[in-house]
DNA sequence: ATGTGACTCTAAGTCCGTC
DNA sequence: GGACGGACTTAGAGTCACA
């Protein structure tokens, strides 16, 4: 279920930013629709699009990495 | 460059646990020259194949983020 | 401002092999 | 044991129209 925790964790960093998808989209260069698919966990991202994303939400990879870890170890 | 350091990274950790490619592949559920494309920085994965290796390599996915951050931060 | 279906295109990932 | 190639299948990247 990675790609439902990796959706949960960005529209939670997404939305602590106060930014909406299509905000999102248009900084990291990725199609606003496509943040969308990413929310809703219908896609899972390659590092080079996490490293994209990470950067507008001013995290680091590594530090959303780590938030999909937590959710991950309490599930399988 | 991140699929050049990814690559890198992905081989000094095998490296230090001692394993084959193969090795990596077979316990990872991943091909052999998929392991290969990888080191060579041919392929960038998914965050999905990031924690089926950083499991076999008995690190946290968020670790090998961070040592690609490193190495990312001075190079663009 | 977002969800969704229906795309196309490219890259992830596999499987065969040779050197 | 690993580099490298070809041919392949699947899934991510990226877009658009419409609700």
């Amino acid at each position: 279920m990675l790609e439902n925790f990796f959706g949960q964790v960005l529209k939670k960093l997404r939305e602590e930013r106060g930014i909406s998808q299509e905000n999102l989209g248009h900084n990291s260069g990725l199609d606003r629709t496509y943040i969308s698919l990413l929310e809703r966990g219908l896609r899972v991202p390659t590092i080079v699009t996490l490293f994209k994303l990470a950067k507008v939400l001013d995290k680091k990879p590594s530090e959303i990495i780590s938030l999909l870890e937590n959710l991950n170890e309490n599930s399988d």
